[in-house]
DNA sequence: TACCCTATATACCGAACGGTATGAATAGGC
DNA sequence: GCCTATTCATACCGTTCGGTATATAGGGTA
């Protein structure tokens, strides 16, 4: 019996539906409605699969939340950690802010941030939701403050800015434009917002 | 039978607690755990009454939360109204981000800002709750507009920033405040979002 | 073909949801 | 004292919640 067959060779009935697939139904149920205002029924019909299906093949909500999440990360805030290469400080919040903004413009996904909308949404049972959420953000700040250290060590920031200031005014700023999106802001409003904020960035 | 005397004299058994206090009660609930995540049994428990006694006094769920809404913005968002009276625009900022400040740096209240929350949650059920929110919100960004038209008729401003551009500026470090705070921020980092916003507030 | 393993579909679980019917308690008006 | 009007406390309503028991269907292996 060769364990490495396992691999191509799953061996019971095999599963009707596909797993990215699903996942991804998942993740606009999520998005739309939060942890808590995604029902198991809404979930499963947007998945186009069984709860059975749904709790053999993800755990419970959840874990397939937690799933979600990390598609979410994977595919729609891939800016966040590629903008981290833009040569200055500056250029780093101009590729964050117009990431996020493009995101927000997209007419197929739904609007706000998954990650913002989490975070908020706050029954009793969403603790520990909310607490993974903090913990994803806490990276992605750990992540964004230590490229500003640079951009600070190389003298881009007037004198007593900090950076670590500077990354949690930034990210306020993002966090804002998901709110405003989520209620119906306009692209030109979204836009003027980027717009206003690149025009009073800081510079030494 | 005189009309009037019904003010002094209601007829039947008087109500055994107080409506404000009840309100102020259901308040916090809706503060801590938003509008889907408060449960009837956690808002009779905190407001001290039944639940029979709760739809005598308010209605429903819905119409508790509205008179709840306006005690918020009535004792929690005195300061928005009242910063619009300061000199500048610069000023009415300062104000607003120092008075946002100062709620989230209350011991007693819960954190983060009721408005936020319940344009965020976002069940099904809540979608007449997110429109109302968003009503009251785009009155108060009205009110700020016109307060900074007048500023930028006065010249405040740099040439080629619009005020309504500048309104949602401000309003976005706002609510991410707001987001930061729920999300367990320290009062060192909220004073910090904010000191960095007034510094690079722009002045013509 | 017989067997094993896994996915499927249906029907169901106890608990919690928002909301209410009902009857006892308590006040004013006559 | 009696009627009326309103509140209070309990127990209950139908629905939906997240999650599961059970039985059938379907593919690999021998």
């Amino acid at each position: 019996m060769n364990r490495l067959c396992t691999l191509t060779a799953p061996k019971g009935r095999p599963r009707e539906f596909d797993l990215d697939e699903a996942l991804a139904g998942a993740l606009r149920v999520f998005w739309r409605n939060g942890y808590e205002g995604a029902s198991m029924a809404e979930l499963t019909a947007e998945m186009g699969i069984t709860k059975p299906s749904l709790y053999a093949a993800f755990g419970n909500k959840e874990a397939l939340f937690h799933k979600a999440l990390d598609l979410y990360e994977r595919e729609k805030l891939a800016y966040m950690t590629s903008a981290l290469d833009a040569p200055t400080a500056r250029a780093v919040a101009e590729r964050l802010l117009r990431g996020a903004l493009q995101m927000q413009m997209s007419t197929c996904d739904p609007k706000g941030c998954l990650s913002v909308i989490s975070s908020v949404a706050c029954s009793a049972e969403a603790e520990p939701i909310k607490a993974e959420v903090a913990k994803r953000r806490a990276s992605s700040e750990a992540a964004l403050m230590k490229r500003f250290d640079e951009a600070k060590a190389a003298g881009e920031f007037p004198d007593g800015l900090e950076s670590h200031a500077l990354m949690r005014y930034l990210f306020a700023i993002m966090q804002g434009l998901s709110i405003q999106a989520g209620s119906g802001a306009t692209c030109t409003e979204l836009n003027q917002l980027v717009e206003t904020s690149l025009s009073v960035w800081p510079t030494k």
